[in-house]
DNA sequence: TATAAAACCTGTAGTAACTATAGGTTCAAG
DNA sequence: CTTGAACCTATAGTTACTACAGGTTTTATA
């Protein structure tokens, strides 16, 4: 058991996870983010294991993932009390889902370099680029 | 010009962009999405060009960005009254989030894959994995 | 050790990005 | 030419935060 456990303050929980005091405290309200013991006084005490949980459920925000994706997805990874058709069915719907994502972040990617380049050519891009990429695809939700 | 070009009421807009009509008179409203023309009695009517900027409106949002971004971002694919030095510092700016969102979700891919590989053996996977990904990183917001 | 500023607490209200509902008008199939 | 689906505006509700008010605890420092 590790004795010097690293100690955290909300504060400093937040600074290093980037995500605001009050929405910390948000997710636990919703019961997202695990309430964590408290001093004396009151105050929250958050532990390694509650960083690396937010530093997860942030970034699956920026990558667009709502509270409830991200709330399976914890719950996969904690190996709740999911059957194994159950997790298949979860982890496949957001593999294809995730997928789909890296393609298109990789569409954008590109299309922001040749705009970019374009530029620095002296030549302001009135590109019609948006026409060919991004055409719909059949929903696969 | 195009005599046959592609008419589109808003319901049909809706059906081909899986974005709810209310969402489009919403974007509409905020000028994300332009005001298209109407009939007589008032109804909108789309173009195929309508079509397209949606489908880009709502692929952005899903990919994590707000709604604030993908008005830059349309500016700039618009070619818009930007300067070539604007132009260069919002791509570039797009472009190192953009690379970083692509490498988290392969991250959380090879997560999903391997939870999934798991439990096809039958075990609930009670893995620590969330301990060695998304570790912090240096903010480069 | 006293004290004052910074950080924390709860609770409520405001914002962004939708989503749903109410009450009425237009359109198009039969 | 009617009738029901689709459309219209306007407003209120939801999700995921974010800010503020008014008070308590911690902590840095005199």
């Amino acid at each position: 058991m590790p004795i010097h456990e690293k100690i955290l303050s909300i504060g400093l929980l937040s600074t290093q996870t980037n995500c605001k005091v009050e929405t910390i405290r948000y997710y636990e309200k919703i019961g997202i983010f695990p309430k964590p013991p408290r001093t004396e006084g009151g105050h929250r005490v958050y532990s390694e294991n509650h960083l690396k949980r937010l530093v997860f459920i942030r970034r699956g925000r920026e990558l667009g993932f709502s509270l409830e994706d991200i709330r399976a997805l914890l719950k996969l990874i904690d190996g709740g009390a999911n059957t194994c058709q159950q997790v298949e069915a979860i982890t496949l719907h957001h593999i294809g889902n995730i997928h789909q994502k890296i393609l298109d972040l990789k569409k954008l990617e590109k299309i922001l370099a040749k705009i970019s380049s374009q530029c620095e050519g002296g030549v302001v891009p009135e590109c019609p680029i948006l026409d060919a990429l991004f055409e719909q695809k059949n929903k696969t939700n």
